[in-house]
DNA sequence: CTGGATCCCAATAGATACTG
DNA sequence: CAGTATCTATTGGGATCCAG
């Protein structure tokens, strides 16, 4: 990674870290269902292969945005953890909903669920960072 | 495309969509530079491939995020306009230059025009759809 | 001029099987 | 359980070409 960036927008910057099918998805699971774990990134229904979840869960460790260690209550289980970087891009993964709510045919239940954080603005979005924070950051 | 969705979380469909290195880039020179033709797309400092460009200006029309037209006044210069669909994609490229700005190394004009509008909170956005859908929706 | 198509080949991503 | 290995299918950049 960090081939020289193609130009200093943040709009582009942001995209060359995240701006794939799967990046975002693995966040999502982190987020909003407290996913820790490889296993269980692999069993989200859009199905990402083994191979390129574990090249992306590197790739957001080198750019600071998850952290990987190993939990030693429990032998081999390897924890990945969100960054204050990783907690940030909540916002991102608010607007993505509200307009996959507003614009697509989306499961009516996450719809829901999408629409209230965008419309709480940024107060909930502040609430819910701090206990991702809380969860995440040791 | 459409091929049959993998999941119906907002999150994904969107980024089945939009979820790639090029397209809100695409996105972004429209609505920030007030791009409107091939040429101008393919100026940009990332340097879309023509190939690649066309391709994503073909499925963000069919996805209803743009309409194509023939300029009528000019000849040959073909028009490409927003929808409504894609004015609502503002706030995630907002969201986006946001993060861009905060955790990676921005330039620092393009830095400071992404912060105001994401500071602004809803009422900044509102105002500058406002003002792209009278230039783009006919 | 313009919006695009075409061709070549390098890089990427998926499926499945396998290992420490 | 967290990943690799391998093989294959698809995508994407870059240059060039072309028709209106």
């Amino acid at each position: 990674m960090s081939t020289r960036e193609k130009s200093g927008c943040p709009i582009n910057l942001s995209l060359e870290i995240i701006g794939d099918r799967w990046t975002l998805l693995i966040i999502r699971d982190m987020v909003f269902a407290g996913k820790k774990h490889f296993r269980e990134f692999l069993q989200s229904d859009e199905g990402i292969s083994s191979r390129t979840l574990a090249e992306r869960l590197q790739t957001l460790q080198e750019e600071g945005i998850l952290t990987r260690s190993d939990d030693p209550t429990h032998g081999l289980r390897t924890v990945y953890r969100l960054t204050e970087a990783g907690i940030d891009l909540l916002p991102v993964l608010a607007t993505l909903g509200a307009w996959g709510s507003k614009h697509r045919k989306a499961d009516d239940k996450l719809a829901r669920n999408a629409d209230e954080l965008a419309a709480g603005g940024g107060a909930a979005l502040e609430k819910m960072k701090a206990a991702l924070r809380a969860e995440h950051i040791v």
